[in-house]
DNA sequence: TTAGAATGGAACGGAGCCGAAATGATCGCG
DNA sequence: CGCGATCATTTCGGCTCCGTTCCATTCTAA
């Protein structure tokens, strides 16, 4: 659990998963693409377009576009909702697992080297 | 300090900031641009556009025209070195140094909701 | 003093994302 | 059944960022 997280602190473990995100990604995911990734993979589905688009507050185009991208990525996929067919469900995919979770380790491991 | 992160914790605060980041951010900073500006606000002056081009492992436009777009924010200043007109310094400014503040209260306060 | 190295920046074409508006498919109420 | 509402996607013009390459300035060492 976090505890007495310091500002300085914060700052330094944000600015180093910035710069292992900068160096290392392959994917080269934007920060709405990256919004987009962990609320799929984190909160409970269905995960609806319009419903994501509220969420984050942008538009809806934006997370057809970062579908797109990360679908392309196999991070993510989709298909129709057989209940209402107008709705697109977005899935997970074990590439997506994969990555999120070297993500979470990656902050873990940052947080772990913070300075006293 | 930091003590015990555990795995969906980790993701789950990367995910709410990202997500703030998204809603809110005035500026809409790349990523790299984000690690640009961690570093210098971060890390004991000078900073030279090459040096922080091989620690972040890109390349020296990019690093230029970072500044460029957040000089035009007016969180950075910059200005040639005396000693070596070949290189150019890098400097904070106070609009910088409150965005970086605040950046830093949104990753503190974020932690704190964390569920156990 | 001068040749070569180093530094930051500019120019270029290409690629990706943006918001707004239009499109196509589907639902549900009357 | 039909029509408006809803949902996701596509289209459009515009903007920003990308990497590569080239250039001007400045330093350094022979």
């Amino acid at each position: 659990m976090l505890i007495e997280l310091k500002p300085m602190q914060a700052l330094t473990l944000w600015k180093e998963i910035a710069i292992s995100e900068v160096r290392d990604d392959a994917h080269d995911l934007t920060m709405r693409q990256l919004a987009v990734l962990l609320t799929v993979y984190l909160e409970p589905p269905p995960h609806t377009i319009r419903g994501m688009a509220a969420k984050l507050g942008v538009t809806k185009p934006v997370i057809t576009r970062a579908l797109d991208t990360m679908g392309g990525y196999g991070l993510v996929d989709r298909h129709r909702d057989d209940k209402d067919k107008r709705n697109v469900l977005v899935k997970r995919t074990v590439k997506g697992a994969l990555y999120v979770e070297k993500l979470g380790d990656l902050v873990i491991a940052k947080a772990r080297g913070l300075p006293l």
